[in-house]
DNA sequence: TGAATTTACGCAAACGATACCGGGAATTAA
DNA sequence: TTAATTCCCGGTATCGTTTGCGTAAATTCA
């Protein structure tokens, strides 16, 4: 079943004119006389005419719609930073297109093909945890296709890049833990793949070596699927319990990897944070009314999607190509709960 | 700047063939010989040719591309919805272009205007809690634009309908409260606009009145931002905590509702369980972990996005108008929890 | 009055792809 | 040898819109 509306046709066989006249009337062309533009208005604005945005994508070549590629759209982080995409979108007239990865590099790729083939004016992209080849984003990028990565981003690729400061984010948190009494923290991060992975490492490690406590390499671990199974949260929490460095904090570099390891210690019955400190990186509402509340690093969600699609439209609607690329850093914020609570002197 | 892409015509001309054996060529023709067809396929591929979606859509007047209007996207159970709709559309071949209302009328009334002006071949719409006029959706109907409701369906409106039991849930949740001791329970849903409002405190009330309890108006009130707003939830639970009546349970019908009546009752003080039970529609992953752990209605979200999803595209897809319409309704589930313990004895 | 403008509109091409129609060349049948 | 098929392929209209160009009619100017 199709629906069926009015076309600038129609208006011009009702009236008696030519389609370039009721085209020019409806763009207030000075070339048409005010008698026939108030005919052709009238007319148009009773039978609800609107023009048909496939007929002008085709003509403009853009389709004024951005894509926007994510790992999954049920996580908070996403869905807050789509809110903000959403409504920058909305605000300068571009559809939203959202396709999701599941942290599989072939879904990405293949979202990344079927965005790209011209549906879409620019793509937001925040990659999967699974992808190590960026081939195909960079052939998107050498064929002139306006990107722009977000949170998830790409160090060597050439593109906009926006993202918190997750070195600041893993070091701050390192610190607080330490400040705390911890003397053996863990880390858990995503798919080493990942720069954001690196980088919070990275100050992690720095952290550490600041304070002269040495890193435990047996202490540290990645989650190719970002947390997104329980089951790969289990496998490394086991290993990392069953040691026999055991660790007395873990700082988790993700949202499903904090509230996962959340889960295995109910389930295992490991008091958070009398047995282990936790402190996560998370973009969840709820935090501070969980059991015990969570400590978190929380990274401004909407405002990244916000500037992101800005970055993006501009690119979009520049005359000449993008040669320089900015790099938006943003700051992530502590929130020092009970999950990390100063540890009792033993 | 604008991505380039090579055309059918690009082909044609670097084969000399023209664009008509070209497209047969590429779709596989049996007028076209093979040896044209490797030819044409070989370069194809080498040019990495895709067709434009665009120019197929102007064509075939349709653009494989479904609307999704919710009220907010950075919404547990939205997301959750969305990630369904999502995966139905792309094993579908359709495009999810998405809309949130901000539980505004007027916004919604703009999207799906937005929506609707031919860029999407049918409408998935959850409707705004502020909205009590549907004459916008009634003329898409009228006009023959496949339409599909979840979750916040609209009642006297011809079209399918994917729900869960809310008169149901409201009822389970009710009963499941009186037996745990409660005595004057309290309902605070949404807009009274939402026939999901209206179906939940139906089957709140019934099961009072079943166990004789009798339903007093004063604990009974509605948020027309759907708890969106923080202050409205205050104003709610501080005139309920004030009248004489006090109630020692609450029934909250939506997420952020329930949420926000627990940050209430952290910021006040106010003891849950102990002072007031809680029982909540949610679809939060995180709700077992809470403190303490919340009781909760929960709705087979991405479930209900994969049926909506299924339904829309069945009727895009099928040949004559659709003239009967399905209802779907889902059952909720019970998560039964601390915040609803058994009270004591007094 | 005749020429030069201006006014107000129509024609047709273009965007990329598909499909109907038609036709030349090669093959087969008579 | 000629007519009838079959095999391949090209021309062109079409989808809805914009836009450059052409051109009658109306207006202005000399």
């Amino acid at each position: 079943m199709k629906y069926e509306a009015i076309t600038i046709k129609d208006i011009a066989k009702a009236l008696g004119l030519s389609t370039s006249t009721v085209s020019r009337a409806l763009r207030d062309s000075y070339e048409i006389s005010s008698e026939t533009k108030d005919r052709v208005l009238a007319y148009a604005k009773e039978m609800n005419y609107r023009p048909n945005p496939i007929a002008l994508s085709l003509k403009e070549k853009r389709s004024s719609s951005i894509g926007v590629l994510v790992s999954e759209i049920a996580n908070s982080f996403f869905s807050q930073a789509i809110n903000g995409i959403e409504s920058v979108a909305q605000e300068k007239g571009y559809n939203v297109i959202i396709a999701q990865s599941k942290e599989d590099f072939d879904r990405e790729v293949s979202a990344l093909h079927y965005l790209a083939s011209r549906s879409v004016d620019g793509i937001l992209i925040s990659v999967s945890a699974g992808t190590s080849d960026f081939s195909t984003i960079n052939d998107l990028y050498l064929r002139g296709m306006p990107l722009v990565s977000f949170d998830r981003v790409v160090d060597h690729l050439n593109m906009h890049k926006v993202k918190v400061d997750n070195y600041k984010g893993g070091y701050d948190a390192t610190h607080h833990l330490i400040k705390n009494g911890y003397k053996k923290i863990a880390c858990i991060a995503s798919s080493a793949y990942l720069s954001i992975s690196e980088e919070r490492v990275a100050g992690y490690k720095d952290a550490l070596i600041e304070k002269k406590m040495g890193v435990d390499e047996n202490l540290i671990d990645y989650c190719l699927h970002s947390g997104l199974i329980y089951e790969e949260v289990e496998d490394i929490m086991n290993k990392l319990m069953m040691q026999k460095n055991k660790p007395d904090a873990i700082l988790a570099c993700s949202d499903k990897i904090t509230t996962n390891i959340m889960r295995y210690c109910q389930d295992k019955k490991i008091k958070i944070p009398a047995k282990i400190g936790l402190l996560g990186f998370s973009n969840l509402d709820l935090t501070d009314l969980l059991t015990p509340s969570l400590s978190v690093v929380k990274q401004p969600a909407a405002e990244m999607g916000r500037i992101a699609a800005e970055l993006l439209i501009k690119m979009i609607e520049s005359k000449r190509p993008t040669t320089t690329f900015e790099e938006v850093i943003l700051p992530t914020e502590l929130f020092q709960r009970a999950s990390s609570a100063k540890k009792a002197k033993p």
